[in-house]
DNA sequence: GCTTACTTTATACACTGTATAGAGTAGCCT
DNA sequence: AGGCTACTCTATACAGTGTATAAAGTAAGC
C-alpha cells in the first residue's frame, strides 16, 4: 500500500481500531513472549498529539513520532497499524478530554446551544490540525460517542424531532467548524508568508488599479472598502464568528417555532 | 526554498501575479530575444484544470501538468513562477467562467440568495480540489471580483448595512463551502476505502456493543439510528444542504427585519 | 535448550516542488 | 557577418513522506 499523505480518518481493520479506541489503559500483558513492549499506545498517542498541537499535520510525521519517544520509526506500527489509525485515536482523545458541564434544567436552549459552539470552537486554537483532518465515518469510540450524546442534549426544548436534531447538530459544528478553518488558514498564511495582512494589502494596493475600478466594480469596491475599515484588516475572524452565530440561533429558532 | 507542499494560495510576488491575473490573451510577444514560447500560460493553466478537476489536488503535480503539455517540468516556470501562483490562477479562472444570469429587479431576496448558494455548490462536483484550497487573501483577479460584485448584488432588499452584507455574503459562502466538503470528503473516503458507508457500518456494528450502549448514550443512540434511517446510511449531503440553507435564509431574515 | 512468537531495527521505494546549472535559439547592435 | 545577450527549455539533485520487506535480537513455553 502506497503512502498518498491522505490525512483521513475512518480506514484500516475495524475491529483493531475498535480494540485500540476503546482499551484499556490498565491491560496487563500477562504471558506473550518475546521482549515486553516499550511503550504504550497512550504515550504513541500523546507523542503524537504533541506535535500536531505544535505545527499542524505537517509535522506530525511517523519519523517525528518515533523520533520523540525514543524509537526508530518502524517500531510505531507494533502500537498501531498505521498513520490513519492513529489519527483517529487522537481525534477521539481530544473528545474525550474536552470539559461537558452538566447543562441546568432549565437553561434555556440558546445558551445550551452557545455553549457546545464556544466549546468546539475553543478546541481549534489548541489543536490546529482538527481543521486538515478529514472527518468521515468518526471513530466510534469513547470521546466521540460522549461528546455526541453531550451535544445532542443541548437541542432540548427546541421541539425538533430526532432526525431534525441531527440535522441541527450537524449544521451548527459545521458553522464552528468552517470559521475555525478560515481563521487558522488565515492564520497560517500569515506565518509562512511572513506578511501580515496588511503589508500584503499595502505590497498590492498600488498594484490594483483594474481590480478596484469603482465604475466596474462598485458594490465591491464600497462594501469591500467598509469591510476592511470594520474589520481591521481583510478577515476578522471573531467577528464573522458572532454574526454567524448569531445568524445559526435565528435560523434554529423559526425551525422551532415552525415546529410547534 | 523547500516544497512544503501548502496548496496554498496568496503566497509569490505580488506584481507578477497580478500581471498573470489581468493577463491579455491577445498579447503579441513582438520583439523578445530567444526562441518563442511554445505554450501560453492559459494552456498551462487549463491543462491545470483538467488534472485537479479529475483527480484533485493529488493528481495536480507539475511533473503531470508538463507531461500534459509535453514539456520537461521545469519549463512550466518560465510560464507561472510556481505551484502557488498556478493555483491562483486556477481559482480566478474557474469564477470568471461562472454563469451570472442578472437578477431580476423584484425578484425576492430569498430567491437570489439560494440562486447564488446553488451556483457555488454547483462549482464543487465540477471542481473537486476547490475545497482542498486554503482560499485566503483571495486573488483579485477578474474572475474574483465580478463574482464578488455579482453576489453582494443579491442581498439588496434585505436592509443591510455594507459591513453586514459582507459578513451575511461570508456567512453564506462559508455555509455552502462547508457542506461541499463534507460531501466530499465522504464520497472520497469511500472511494479510497472501496467500501461504501453501508459496508462500512456492516463491518463495525457487530463490534460496536460498548459504543451503542443505549444504558450510557440514550440520546446518542436512538437520535443516531433515527438519522441513519432518515437519511438511508450515515450522511446525506442533499439533506444537510437543503436544512441548512433554510436555516441560513431564516436567520438572515431575523437579521433583516431588526435592520429595519 | 530448542522452538516460536514477538519487538525492534535497517534498508528501500516511488513521489513531491523547485534550486541550480547547462544547452540551445534567435533578436539586436556594431 | 559575427558577437552579445536575453530568453526557452532540459537534466540533475535534494530532502522529505508512509510503510513494505527482511533481518536481528529477546524471552516465554515445551
Amino acid at each position: 500500500m502506497a503512502a498518498k499523505e491522505s490525512n483521513s480518518s475512518g480506514a484500516g481493520d475495524p475491529a483493531r481500531t475498535l480494540e485500540l479506541l476503546w482499551r484499556d489503559g490498565s491491560a496487563a500483558p500477562a504471558g506473550r513472549r518475546g521482549p515486553r513492549q516499550g511503550l504504550t499506545v497512550d504515550a504513541v498517542v500523546d507523542a503524537a498529539l504533541a506535535l500536531a498541537d505544535g505545527g499542524g499535520l505537517d509535522a506530525l510525521t511517523m519519523r517525528a513520532v518515533a523520533q520523540e519517544l525514543g524509537v526508530t520509526p518502524m517500531t510505531l506500527y507494533t502500537y498501531v497499524p498505521g498513520k490513519a489509525e492513529l489519527l483517529d485515536l487522537m481525534l477521539d482523545a481530544v473528545f474525550l478530554r474536552m470539559d461537558r458541564p452538566p447543562f441546568g434544567p432549565d437553561e434555556p436552549w440558546r445558551t445550551r446551544v452557545t455553549a457546545i459552539a464556544d466549546a468546539n470552537r475553543a478546541l481549534f486554537p489548541r489543536h490546529p490540525w482538527l481543521v486538515e483532518l478529514r472527518i468521515v465515518r468518526a471513530p466510534l469510540g469513547p470521546g466521540v460517542m460522549n461528546k455526541y450524546e453531550y451535544e445532542l442534549a443541548a437541542f432540548e426544548g427546541l421541539g425538533l424531532d430526532d432526525v431534525a436534531r441531527d440535522s441541527a447538530l450537524t449544521y451548527v459544528l459545521g458553522f464552528v467548524q468552517s470559521g475555525a478553518r478560515a481563521e487558522l488558514d488565515a492564520r497560517a498564511v500569515e506565518r509562512e508568508s511572513a506578511m501580515s495582512d496588511g503589508e500584503w494589502w499595502d505590497a498590492h494596493e498600488p498594484l490594483l488599479a483594474r481590480a478596484l475600478d469603482e465604475s466596474r466594480f462598485p458594490l465591491a469596491t464600497r462594501v469591500g472598502e467598509a469591510a476592511a475599515i470594520a474589520y481591521n484588516g481583510l478577515y476578522d475572524a471573531a467577528h464573522a464568528y458572532r454574526f454567524g452565530l448569531a445568524r445559526v440561533l435565528d435560523g434554529l429558532a423559526a425551525l422551532g417555532a415552525r415546529a410547534e
